[in-house]
DNA sequence: CAAACGACTGTAATCGTTTGCAGCGTGACC
DNA sequence: GGTCACGCTGCAAACGATTACAGTCGTTTG
């Protein structure tokens, strides 16, 4: 029985003679042998492995599209390779190379930076046929596809219905300004106040997506002289920061403070209150980011194309009309 | 110049003439060269990746654990595989046999079961040398060591803690019994409870671990007759399960029903109230369980020992004395 | 001065698959 | 009966690194 046969059978059986094939089979079992995926990998030049970068995988957001890139992968025969690169851009890089290296097929980050080394591999390749895609980020100028919501849309029904309850002094807890996403919002944002602009007032906060930047901002936000009677935050952590420091300051939400999140991550709902937020179909993006991926890896040009996947807010507790103004003066002192 | 001085000034640059391995760099920059992973995989039989199975990414519990463990991997020069095997055996088996494949060198599981695939290797290999390591559950049983607490005392303490404060009737919302850490943290409560036997009580719920589970736990517990004035659950989102379950029945914690936690995820202390929770170094945890991986991946047969993290009991505002019976029925009805 | 040595560098075998091509036997068709 | 096609199997050449071993050349040592 010579390798080749055996390396047919294991790969494509149907060209190996039943009788053979099942004696093959036989002593496969017998002698537990498994292929090396080394030798395989080399001789055929690909890893069956996606390289999946994540800013922070402890945030339920990024660990929730992982789970659909992880399912949708596994379901394609690939396994993932993890990079939890902490937002550093060291770590981003380092991980990039295993590209290069063809330790990876393709490549999925989820940051808004897109490595050199993969900014180089984009360039030396014809237009769609590198295998880098980005996770929930939209950034036509990166020249790389990718799977995203309209964050800009998302945002301007958020603060739409917050004006709608009658909300006119509107606060703003954004996400670092550097990623595209956050500049997506804060314009979708800025488009439905200016249409008020007479009566609408925003003031934005800086945050970092983190549950502490949230209480920061929350901080700064009710600390001033005419706080804000509605929160906009750009994730459901930096909401939650929020909430806390309305609680530190006596405000009752949403009696003398309504809030809105994004993302409708697991815990947004079970919170007291439970918070009205912007649901993204974290899950489906994993899972439609990797069939994009899968459709370079396999030359599919035409369907190698960015993605908007449907947002939807979803309206719970944390938001209400605002009280006139001197109850909630009343409430504060 | 030679493949083979190439070769050495990449992995091994002492060996060679400082003015070739100059020559051979500059080389290496200018061609944008980079060494091919399989082959070098191939001939060396070493992947230089660790597999990490996990039952469920998006809990914030294994997510941090698995942040310790990417750092420490990333350290050492070794990428992370991640398998999400959503507790399902087939996708752990699957996930195993990867390690035969060689396609990683070193399995760490998070889960409670050891795969067959990796169960024979560890069998068939001198003891304490089989790359197989557990993430949190003590089961000597497995022949694999693990980095964990002290399962049973933390719950003993936990429980412990309920009982000094005066609570008597105390629940338990519980894991999975088929995980030995879930056993262990019962044996713990029990021990405590029976210390007391005549004046305390412990009614059992069990759960998944999920923030659903611990609502239908609450509801169980809280529904009956004589509900608990103190709960303990087996992880922060049963615990936050239940303070759900407590506010629509129109309890109050910590008034009316305390409760506690266990693991201190992000989300234990902004909640409202806080959470009394039995912290996990989650991060460390990871780190210890890769340290103890690559031990036996360097041949350190003595330092390839399960090894025992501490914890701590966290308290916060999730926690109080009970009230008198009387007053807690008014506030019920 | 020859031999031994040391510091490098090159040759070539090797890791374990996949796969183009050739060989071989069988049956069909003319 | 000869030719051809077809189905299957084996041979052997890749894939791209690492590394034992041998060779080269300058230097030290006896």
């Amino acid at each position: 029985m010579s390798t080749a046969t055996v390396s047919r059978v294991l790969s494509r059986p149907e060209m190996v003679n039943v009788a053979t094939r099942a004696a093959v089979m036989a002593a496969v079992e017998a002698l537990g042998y498994t292929p090396n995926a080394a030798a395989k990998s080399l001789r055929t030049l690909r890893s069956g492995k996606l390289l999946v970068t994540v800013p922070d995988i402890a945030n339920p957001f990024f660990a929730q599209i992982l789970q659909g890139i992880e399912s949708a992968a596994l379901r394609a025969g690939y396994a993932v390779l993890l990079g939890d690169t902490q937002h550093d851009e060291k770590r981003e890089q380092q991980y990039a190379t295993m590209l290069l290296r063809r330790e990876a097929d393709g490549l999925i980050f989820l940051g808004h930076r897109l490595p050199k080394a993969a900014a180089a591999l984009v360039r030396s390749l014809p237009h769609g046929k590198a295998p880098v895609v980005n996770g929930c980020e939209f950034s036509p100028s990166l020249g790389v596809p990718s799977v995203h919501i309209d964050n800009a849309k998302a945002a301007f029904e958020a603060v739409d219905y917050l004006c709608q309850l009658g909300h006119r002094r509107i606060g703003v807890v954004t996400g670092p300004m550097a990623s595209p996403l956050s500049r997506d919002r804060l314009k979708g944002t800025m488009t439905r106040a200016n249409r008020d602009k007479a009566r609408v007032t925003i003031s934005v906060a800086g945050g970092d997506f983190s549950i502490e930047s949230g209480i920061a901002a929350g901080e700064q936000l009710l600390g001033g002289a005419k706080p804000p009677t509605g929160i906009f935050c750009f994730n459901d952590e930096m909401a939650i920061g929020v909430l806390h420091a309305a609680r530190q300051h006596g405000l009752r939400v949403p009696d003398d403070v309504s809030v809105i999140g994004f993302d409708d991550i697991r815990f947004a709902q079970y919170g007291d209150p439970p918070l009205t937020t912007v649901r993204q179909p974290m899950r489906e993006l994993g899972e439609a980011t990797v069939r994009l991926l899968l459709n370079i890896l396999r030359g599919n040009v035409k369907d190698a194309v960015s993605v908007t996947l449907p947002h939807a807010l979803i309206i719970r507790g944390s938001t209400a009309a605002p009280r006139a103004r001197a109850s909630l003066t009343l409430a504060r002192g």
